[in-house]
DNA sequence: GTCAAGTGAATTGTCGACATTCGACAAAAG
DNA sequence: CTTTTGTCGAATGTCGACAATTCACTTGAC
């Protein structure tokens, strides 16, 4: 049975495709709001920035729609996603039946042994509220408390769902500066949701992430009307 | 604001891309089952035979992708998803937190709107389970109807993510003929949901999904496993 | 001045060819 | 005989070129 090295001494090498590492770059600018909402990919210019051809492009664009972060238009090629008021509240509404789905599920397991990822997770949350607090970093604990969650579920479909529209939740997330303006208020907003899967409380489960979540969902989409006027 | 034209006296042309037909023709013949879960997707073959070039045939196995159909493993190709046990679990649990989420929004809406669009589904399921029923008929009038439900919630994300994951519902369902033995009982089992849904009470909703679902939850993955050992 | 049609540059859609990688079989060493 | 190494066919990965489509602009008539 064992052959001569017992032990890995090599980490894998990274593989990733071209593919990838575009599509890496790509949600990157994306993200990091190099790229606004509704822009064109010119399939031709990131090929040539990129020092690819357009092959590879293309199908780092076709992954990116699963993400839901860019939107494909027959003929007329690729576009940054653009939420709306009225799908940011589907969107929100989603969320709140995969994440209370998520936690449910995690209660009726083994909560104890999900208990420090959660912890964890809502520790670095409130960390990245401090001091000067990058927007983007923020979000991105937000959104890996909620991730953490789904993960602790133990089904993987809850974190593949949750995976193709976070970026989607947090582009609509962006586009609003005030929502971020007391990042600890925001993050003290997550403890209720984790207490009540520590208490394995089923309904306080359910009160919580429609509680968090549902103000979410109630309070953005005027926003994003607002910001939306005031753009033009 | 009327144009010349009031009423459309032509329908739109077929300028469905080539990449769309192909990925139809291929989630056809996966569905019909020509095509094993397991099977590889050849791009070369797939491409002769179609008269066409690899370059569609690529994009039309990454639409699949997205609706599950279909796996994708770098610089191996394409394969058509395998459905395993643990899978199918975790599959049905995330349709019980869908279709719950969007019954529960159909309720808290104009419920009494939606209803006839529901009744006739359960009719055509009622009558695909008719006399010689067709596995594959029956099974989309099934899916058909659960549709109804995500659709006439009016959130579009519910549908979205239905869409994605009833294909691969399928894959795993019309592994098991037996399942659909008495066509006439699966139809019936679907009243409930539809009575809970019609009476608006929200308990009886949840309960109704859950049984419904959940029955095929616990009873599939067994005979799943029961059937994949036969198959050696 | 407004609107329609025409024109052309720019972009996507598709293709065939070449480079790279994989997996199976064969061959050689232990 | 088992295990490792070498080789080879076949498939995917990437590319550059051409065809078809779109979109902005110009042109012209009313």
């Amino acid at each position: 049975m064992n052959g001569p090295i017992e032990t890995a001494k090599f980490a894998p090498l990274d593989r990733e495709g071209l593919v990838d590492r575009i599509a890496e770059t790509l949600m990157e600018a994306i993200i990091a709001g190099r790229i606004a909402p509704g822009d064109r990919l010119s399939e031709s210019t990131i090929a040539r920035d990129m020092g690819v051809s357009r092959a590879p492009v293309r199908e780092a664009a076709r992954l990116l729609e699963n993400s839901g972060l860019v939107r494909y238009r027959a003929n007329r090629g690729f576009f940054v996603h653009e939420i709306a008021a009225e799908g940011f509240r589907d969107l929100y509404e989603l969320r709140i039946a995969i994440e209370t789905a998520a936690a449910l599920r995690l209660i009726a397991g083994d909560a104890a042994a999900a208990l420090p990822a959660l912890t964890a997770a809502l520790d670095r949350l409130k960390a990245a509220a401090e001091g000067e607090c990058d927007v983007t970093a923020m979000i991105s604990a937000d959104l890996a408390f909620h991730r953490a969650i789904c993960l602790a579920s133990g089904n993987a479909r809850f974190v593949q769902v949750f995976d193709q529209i976070a970026n989607e939740t947090r582009l609509g997330v962006m586009l609003i500066g005030r929502l971020y303006d007391d990042p600890a208020e925001i993050a003290r907003s997550h403890e209720p949701v984790l207490a009540a899967i520590a208490a394995s409380d089923r309904e306080a489960v359910v009160a919580a992430i429609e509680y968090h979540l549902g103000t979410a969902r109630d309070l953005v989409p005027p926003m994003l009307v607002a910001d939306t006027e005031k753009r033009r």
